[in-house]
DNA sequence: TTTACATTTGAACATTTACTCAAATGAGCA
DNA sequence: TGCTCATTTGAGTAAATGTTCAAATGTAAA
């Protein structure tokens, strides 16, 4: 069956069940949005390295900071990013703030990554 | 052992192992690149839906321009992106070119990515 | 209180990025 | 050959992004 929806390829028309079967992969925007931002927020070597420290054990900003060779502030601008996106999470000590991954998932995501690197 | 590498929270030392330990979590810099560039490209809606849709079935430039309603251009410059970093495939049937996804990595990585939206 | 220091924040800047538009390929067909 | 159509490509543009710098918080100690 065939339902006018858009010229495709010449023709005008497209085949119903292969629009819908593409369709229903694709999620509701909100959903697809916030999966874009996750995946953005580790696209960028600075995160990712911030990500891989805390991996270890958990750090203050000052220690990344050293750690990275990126300004305090830098990090801490990137610290705010992940902690909105709850990639990360903090404990105040003092006037020290000590960073930690928030959950197990970003470790599974960026060893997939680098698996599908390796290959 | 106390190695003096750069100056951290008011010390001028940084505990050497807690250096290495964090620091031999993070790979060279091509690989972190490379790392970084994969993420990236995921972090794009229209990309998204692109591999999305490309999960289900191999489809051609217009057909992905028209499901997903962004110009037949713009889905090519994508598609040139995600050829370049090997996420997608094509074949050619006379005038037009067929793509599809080249790897299961990447349906992997989406779904993790889904798994701790939904969390 | 004052001082020192770890961290955060906002503005400015240069770079990157995703799209549009117009032109160029390239394959099938009259 | 010439024409049509699917796709690609390059230039141009507006928006997003990562860093630096300077100033503001907030906490501990003198």
């Amino acid at each position: 069956m065939k339902t006018l929806i858009a010229p495709v390829c010449g023709e005008t028309y497209i085949d119903d069940k292969k629009v819908k079967r593409a369709l229903k992969k694709i999620p509701a925007p909100d959903v697809l949005s916030n999966l874009a931002d996750s995946f953005k927020v580790l696209g960028d070597t600075t995160r990712l390295k911030i990500l891989m420290a805390l991996a270890e054990e958990e750090l203050c900003v000052c220690d990344l900071s050293a750690l990275i060779r990126v300004s305090v502030s830098a990090i801490s601008h990137q610290l705010r990013l992940l902690r909105n996106l709850r990639f990360v999470k903090y404990r105040k000590e003092g006037k020290m703030v000590y960073y930690s991954l928030s959950d197990e998932h970003i470790k599974t995501l960026i060893d997939v990554a680098v698996t599908h690197e390796m290959e």
